[in-house]
DNA sequence: CGTCGATGTCAACGCGCGTTGGCCTACAGT
DNA sequence: ACTGTAGGCCAACGCGCGTTGACATCGACG
């Protein structure tokens, strides 16, 4: 705990260059596709800066990814007003930050991408919507749900451009899957369907 | 159209080997990472042999993915049974053949295949809309928002496999997103939200 | 001024990939 | 039995990749 004092090392800006570059190209390109030559040649220096800064190929793609979806406080919100403000939440911090998308191209392919994934929808969105006030027993389901709705959009607006989803403006589709999201968050547990036999 | 006698080449077998192959491989390992020398050796024979029979590596995929939803006329099902016919339908559709899964995973990456599924969602499924009786001035929205909710759980189910989403049985899952469904096919647009000013 | 670590470049490595072309082999038609 | 052809294998190609290690340069400090 008693690191060197936080003196401004020479080599911070090349190692925020290569970050950006990172999340460009992973963003735009996918994991497999995104080359370390070419982030490097993004970020205007040799190959090899990428690998000592960042280890791999892998380790550049952790430290890329590191995501926080800064969710609000839903204990703060008006109960009628938790899914409308979900939506435009989740919308908002895509549009201005790429690194979701990064993910989410990447997690399609890469384990680690996948996993981290799970991490976010698993943890920071559970959190959330049990602090909503939901029961805890369904908290975990009712996150999913929201995450299969919210994961549906980030893909079919930015990942495969359907175009009715990408023309949408953010007000209309926060209107659209405002609603979706109330009701995962608040509909009581559907009774479990006569199972066949 | 007057082709050769459709006579059994004796050469079937392997190009359907290879086509079962590959989507396989594709679904499991997404457009990159899927090796033509993979998918040859599963399906026993030679790397050659793919490149034979289908040209590139971007034929066979455009041969793997060739793909019908299968939708049901819309007409004759029940008007406010529309949401919950879809979300069985395409529960059952992909359980049962990986290809969806496979073009699912190399839309991330692959252009054609984010092309493809733009097709199909843009086309079988904005058609069926059409023909359950949705304005067809709104029918291409609809049949978008409707994607993104069925996407969106392909994708947590299949792709990232969102522990609580992986967990729900069919069933469930139905009664869930079929409201949902139910309503992007169904609710009346609503008014635009004030533009700001 | 001399030294030494931090910063950065350069050239090369081994690998697996998609792809190619040449060469066997078995069988249908005569 | 002879031959043409479709079906199949093998060895190799060129390429771009992640990764490595040797070498150059800069800037702080004695």
């Amino acid at each position: 705990m008693t690191g060197p004092p936080a003196r401004a090392r020479r080599s911070d800006a090349t190692r925020a260059a290569i970050l950006r570059a990172a999340r460009e190209r992973f963003a735009a390109d996918g994991y497999d596709r995104a080359t370390i030559r070419a982030v490097a040649a993004d970020a205007q220096i040799d190959p090899s800066m990428v690998m000592r800064y960042y280890g791999s190929k892998e380790g550049l793609f952790a430290a890329a990814a590191e995501f926080d979806l800064h969710l609000p406080d839903l204990a703060q919100v008006p109960p009628e007003r938790l899914g409308e403000t979900l939506a435009r939440h989740f919308l908002r911090r895509w549009e201005a930050d790429g690194t979701l998308v990064a993910l989410l191209r990447a997690a399609s392919t890469n384990p680690g991408a996948a996993e981290r994934m799970r991490g976010i929808f698993a943890g920071q969105l559970a959190t959330a919507v049990t602090r909503s006030g939901a029961d805890p027993a369904t908290a975990a389901r009712r996150a999913g749900l929201v995450a299969s709705q919210i994961l549906g959009l980030a893909l079919t607006r930015y990942v495969i451009r359907l175009p009715p989803v990408v023309e949408l403006d953010p007000d209309e589709l926060a209107a659209w899957v405002g609603p979706t999201i109330q009701r995962y968050l608040t509909q009581p547990i559907p009774p479990a369907p006569a199972s066949a036999g």
